[in-house]
DNA sequence: AGTGTCGGATTGTCCGACAATCATGCAAGA
DNA sequence: TCTTGCATGATTGTCGGACAATCCGACACT
């Protein structure tokens, strides 16, 4: 019988088949997914209301799993559920902005200061996702994908403390400034010039200088945030 | 008519009736309340399926209103979903306490190096949140009171942040450790010491030196993590 | 030992229903 | 005119039942 939890089997197992996988995907994970893609894209404006019948419908499903769905992003931070008036698209007020930018400093300057301690892997990590968005900025790739390689480098910042559940909060404060950068089009004027500061900022990781680092990405951080906040601004 | 969001007549209102408040609690919220603290009373051993009907008819409401607070409690982290097997009461193995002690670690830390230039309000929170706990402690009170008072401590240490979203995770992350806790019995123990461990790192935050308070908080959580797994250990 | 097969239990999803609540517009009264 | 009261329609919160898909365990077969 099998001993205490997850998966029976998974002790003595140790086949050839390890590296197989079955992706179960539920029909609530695939509407969060295309509710999520629709928000990333700027396709609801801040404070859209979400019906669940319009979904629903739209959707060709029940009721009851679009309102599964819509749990999902409200706990995500990406909506917001006024009682018994319904779920609309969360609206990224000042206060918001500047708490999302300033979780995320603590988390990546925390991070940053585990580089020295962090595994190799991860280190490669953040050097890839530096690549590969350098790479997308040199292609001219599209504002989406530029946003994402952007924010995979934030990620993979955190990612050096080695911890599973920052980097899951980490994702979902990114997922929510990912949708308020979604209804703020002009940021990707400033997609160059951030660039030079990543490159800078591993520079000064690889020589070692962690504090310097961890400066560095909180200026960063400094300025999206009034960036954000200026663009914000004018349509309040 | 209400320009842009969430209430109507926020703008221009300001009336006298600001300290006015209505708690709106649907049938989920209240469900969702009664298993946690069932979870954290440790009436649930790890593993404990939680059907469906069983909850619905227990409780005398409807399998979808169950359906939904095992979401959220999935969502918490409390609970873990095996897709087409249900919901059962999260395991604490060795690796979660260890990420949970580590992400604590990084949030705590992060909250006393901003004592300086924290909020006076906030720094109160964890002077009156400390008196709490220590008056519970000689008082004698039960094992709950001085779990969630000590726990208190640590999250008034991430309100220094003054970062809404941060607490929140640091809640969670809470409520994840009070569920392993609940599920060994003896930390009864260690409460004691952790006393002075706190005023100690209090005292050193009033003097000013973040540092060593930041070091101090390391420890002690370091100490607790393996506490926690040594507690762990024989019955695995 | 390893491999089919069957029955029961449980989930994932759907449908229809209903009261409670909210938004709005309009009528009535100060 | 400003406020209050009421009717109406839309939407949510919750319920109950239903069904196929999946999983678990046992049992038979090789």
């Amino acid at each position: 019988m099998c001993p205490v939890a997850s998966r029976c089997g998974t002790m003595a197992g140790m086949s050839q088949f390890d590296s197989l996988s079955l992706e179960v995907t539920s029909t609530v994970d695939r509407v969060v997914e295309e509710l999520r893609r629709a928000l990333f894209d700027g396709e609801l404006e801040a404070g859209t209301p979400l019906r669940e019948m319009a979904i629903a419908d739209s959707l060709g499903i029940s009721r009851s799993t679009v309102r599964e769905a819509l749990g999902v992003l409200v706990a995500e931070g990406l909506a917001v559920r006024l009682p018994n008036r319904g779920v609309q698209v969360a609206s990224p007020d000042p206060a918001s902005v500047r708490d999302l930018c300033r979780a995320r400093a603590v988390l990546e300057a925390a991070g940053v200061r585990g580089w020295p301690a962090a595994d190799e892997q991860q280190r490669d990590a953040v050097r890839r996702a530096l690549v590969d968005y350098t790479a997308a900025v040199h292609d001219g790739a599209s504002y989406q994908t530029l946003n994402e390689r952007h924010l995979a480098i934030h990620l993979s910042l955190v990612g050096l403390l080695g911890s599973p559940r920052l980097v899951a909060t980490a994702e979902t404060l990114s997922a929510e400034l990912r949708l308020a950068l979604a209804q703020i089009d002009r940021i990707r004027r400033n997609a160059h010039d951030q660039a030079g500061s990543h490159t800078h900022l591993l520079r000064l990781l690889e020589r070692g200088d962690v504090e310097a680092a961890a400066a560095e990405i909180g200026h960063h951080l400094e300025d999206a945030e009034v960036a954000i906040l200026a663009a914000l601004a004018p349509e309040s």
